[in-house]
Order: structure tokens, then C-alpha cells, then sequence
DNA sequence: TTTTCATAATGGTCCGACCATTAAAGAGTG
DNA sequence: CACTCTTTAATGGTCGGACCATTATGAAAA
């Protein structure tokens, strides 16, 4: 250890890499060079532990951070086995919600974001929704009409986003929505919720309207209409839960 | 425990609950509660696995669990141990890297998401940045013009689009594009990026001095600009080497 | 043929040990 | 006293072996 009174020692990254880290790494490199695949099964934990040199407990840390990362799914019994999954957005949507719980992300910026991200959205998919997204959007809002409670009823609202997303035909909105709309949920219970849930079902019919004759200008105002109405909702309950 | 001879016995919950997931779940639960906080130390790893009753292996894979995901940092040494980290948007870049890699986004994906939430963020940064945000762009176009190395420079570009989403007050516009630069970090080598580097730098010039005039237009217009040429880039790369 | 049961493969968990790193207390030195 | 060096204890990282629970498979029995 010199003392180094160098004003710029830039000594490299000590960096004592785990052993789980590299195997980790290596799994990811065969990942986006495609050596692995969806679907493919890695080789039992007891060789792998012997192939990588390494005791079975650090190679079953890497193997859990894979499959907390989403990437492997780790199934018991004879033939079982870790296996690469196919991709689920699931792992951003649990990242983002840390993050938020984190960094104390304010409800202000949530919403904001939502508000900016809803507008791009619709104007895609007023552009590209097909006949049958349209459609998908009309049934569940139908169903929102007959589900009776709560919780029924708000799941019917995700998968409306969902699927308005999923008709810009481009997943990464998809999955920017579904982030934000499960931090929002935390926030969206309250007294008055089922009342509002009522009222804001015409509202997805408007939408679908606007979408149809392509307007896109009336689609955009009727989704910032409807969500600042959502908005003003959660606000007002997360005021209540500070002062409670 | 009753045995509870009641008609719906709706068997469902049968879940095989692993005991890290139990102990990642209640730590969160902490987390969400406020009870634990960035900056908190948990006890160490033989404590904890006396107080949750299970064993050091599995205690470990649970807090190597909340590691990956970012939310614990684990320190060696005496007075070491697991610490709540501060939020770090690293692991939802990482969880979207993942998923382009397994799920096979295409280049268009990415780059249409990309560009439509600049569109975003120029509206808003034009709106909202300081004079020091301002002064901090430009500081960085100049330094990246005294970068020599192709990827100094990338950095630098990497950290002006950070300090541009900075400049919109809202942090979560920032995980998005730190994301989105990350992937598309991969595609963007190629034998004439290095002259393209060069002429993009005056683009961010103009971009300052839009948004110090509150051009929202002409600062969008130049940003959509500026990233059209670096996906033309990006997409002659990638189909050379898909050729290759 | 169908059902039942034993077997082996595999992930999940536990235990106890040792190593490497680190901070803090103690010993030595000027 | 002030400073440096050494020792010590706490702690995460790793190891190897063991046993349990679950599961697919094939043999045995009906």
C-alpha cells in the first residue's frame, strides 16, 4: 500500500469480485450472446458447483440472484432444474417499486410521469390500434361495468392500460405503464374510490370513440381529463393518510 | 388452527413459501413501512438468522436477494454488514436489460420509445431547467469535445442526457432514459461512430441555447434532429452485423 | 391395462468450519 | 502526549457434507 501522494491515483477497481458475481456475469454473457436461450435448462446445481470450481452454497447465491433478476426459474423434483425464462416484465415493475419506496419519489413526479406517458401512448395507438385492440378495450370495459367489487374493478383498469399499451405496438410503453401503475395502486384505495371507479368507466368508452374516428387531439384531452380526476382522488387520500 | 369443516375450502394457497422469499418479503414490508430506512444497518447475518429461525444459507440467499435488487449493500469487514442503500436506478436498468435480452425488443422499439419521451423531456426541461442546469450541459458538450477516447466520450453523452432529464425536476424520467441509453449502448459501436461523435456535438450546443430561450419547438425539433442521425447510426450497425 | 409403490434426481435447508477483510482496542516507541 | 505498529474480534464469503421434500420414472402388483 504506498501512500501515493499522486493527485490522481485512479489505483483500478480493487474490486474483490464475489463468486457469485462472475458465474452470475458469465450466465448473462451467454445470455445476450445467445448461446442460452429461453426455454433451455442449465445442468444441475451439484455440476454446475463442480464445473464452475465453486462450493454448491456460492453457486446457488448466483443461481438465486438470477432467478430474483427474472432471468432463471428454479423448479424441484427429478427433471427439474433451472430453467432460462422467457421474459416477464414483472422484475422491472418489482425494481421500479423499490426504487420509489427508496427514494421517496413523490406522488407529484408519479402522476406527472403517468400524465406525460398516457399522452405518447394514446396518440400511438390512435395510429395503430387494429380493429381488435379496440375491441379488447370495449370488453373490458364492459366487464369493468358488471365486476362489482373493488379490487375486480381495478384490476379491469390495469389491464385497460394494458392493452392500450399493448396497441401503440411497442412493448416498452407497456412496461413503463405497468411500473407506475402498480406504485399508483398503493395509493388509489379510499372511501370514495368505488364511486369514482363508477364514473370513470363512460370514460373508457369515450376513449375508445375518440380512438376509432382517430382523433387524436379529443382521445389525448378525454385521457388527461380521466386522469386528473384519478389524480385529484389519490392525492386527496394520500393527504388523509398523512394526517391520520 | 380450526379445521373448519366450512363448504369453500377454495384450496388454492397451496405455495411451497422458500424461506428467503418470507425473509425478503418481510424486510420489504419494513422498507415500505418506514420502519427501515436508507442508511439503516441490519444485524449481522448469524443474528438475523437466529431471529428469523432458519438457517445462515438461507438467511444469506434472502439478503443476497435484496442485494441484486439493490436495496441492501453488503460490507465486509468489522462494523460491516448489510445496509439499506440509498436509491440507485442501476438495478432497473439492469432488470431492462435483462428483459430486451430475453424478450428480443427490437432496435425500432427502442429507439421510437427513446425518442418520443425526449420529446418529453425537452418540453419539460425547457420548461423547468435552471441556469445551472444550463451551464451544466454546456460544461459537459465542452468537455466532451477535449475527450479523445471514443469512449470518454459516450460517457459524456451518457451524462448529458442524464443532467437533460435532470433538468426536468422529475427523477423518474431519468430511470427511463438511463435505461434506454444503457441498451442501446450495445448497438451503437460501429467503424464511423467516431466521426458521427464529432458532428453531434454541436448539435447539444444548439439544444442549450434553445432551451435557454424557451424555444420549446426549435429545442425539440433539434433533439429529434440529433437523435434520428445516431439511430440511422444504430441501425446501419445492426444490420452489418447481422450480415456479418 | 391400470394402479401402486420404490427409486433416484433435484432443489431447499441446515450445520459447522475456516478464510479474508476490516475497524477498533491495545502495545510499543519516540 | 502523539504517533505507529500489532493484536484482536466482528463480519461477510466460501466450503463441504448432510438430510429433507418434491417430483418424474420405471418396476411391481393387481
Amino acid at each position: 500500500m504506498a501512500s501515493s501522494p499522486s493527485p490522481k491515483p485512479s489505483f483500478a477497481p480493487i474490486k474483490t469480485r464475489r463468486a457469485f458475481e462472475v458465474i452470475c456475469e458469465q450466465i448473462r454473457e451467454q445470455l445476450a450472446a445467445g448461446t442460452l436461450k429461453a426455454g433451455d435448462k442449465l445442468p444441475a446445481e451439484r455440476e454446475l458447483a463442480v464445473e464452475f470450481q465453486v462450493s454448491r452454497s456460492a453457486l446457488r447465491e448466483a443461481l438465486r440472484s438470477l432467478e430474483v433478476a427474472g432471468i432463471i426459474r428454479n423448479v424441484k423434483g427429478a427433471k427439474g432444474g433451472a430453467f432460462v425464462q422467457t421474459a416477464e416484465p414483472d422484475r422491472i415493475v418489482q425494481a421500479m417499486q423499490d426504487y420509489v419506496h427508496l427514494g421517496d419519489i413523490s406522488l407529484g413526479e408519479l402522476t406527472e410521469a403517468r400524465l406525460a406517458l398516457q399522452d405518447i401512448i394514446v396518440r400511438l395507438a390512435c395510429a395503430r390500434a387494429t380493429e381488435t385492440d379496440l375491441a379488447d378495450l370495449e370488453a373490458i370495459a364492459e366487464r369493468t361495468k358488471r365486476e362489482t367489487s373493488v379490487e375486480a374493478r381495478y384490476a379491469c383498469a390495469v389491464e385497460y392500460y394494458a392493452v392500450l399499451a399493448r396497441a401503440t405496438k411497442n412493448r416498452i410503453f407497456g412496461i413503463f405503464v405497468d411500473s407506475l401503475s402498480a406504485i399508483l395502486h398503493e395509493f388509489v384505495r379510499g372511501p370514495d374510490y368505488e364511486t369514482l371507479q363508477q364514473s370513470l368507466i363512460e370514460s373508457r368508452f369515450k376513449l375508445v370513440r375518440h380512438l376509432r374516428a382517430k382523433d387524436e387531439e379529443a382521445a389525448v384531452a378525454e385521457m388527461r381529463k380521466h386522469l386528473e380526476r384519478v389524480h385529484r382522488h389519490v392525492r386527496k387520500n394520500s393527504k388523509a393518510a398523512a394526517k391520520g
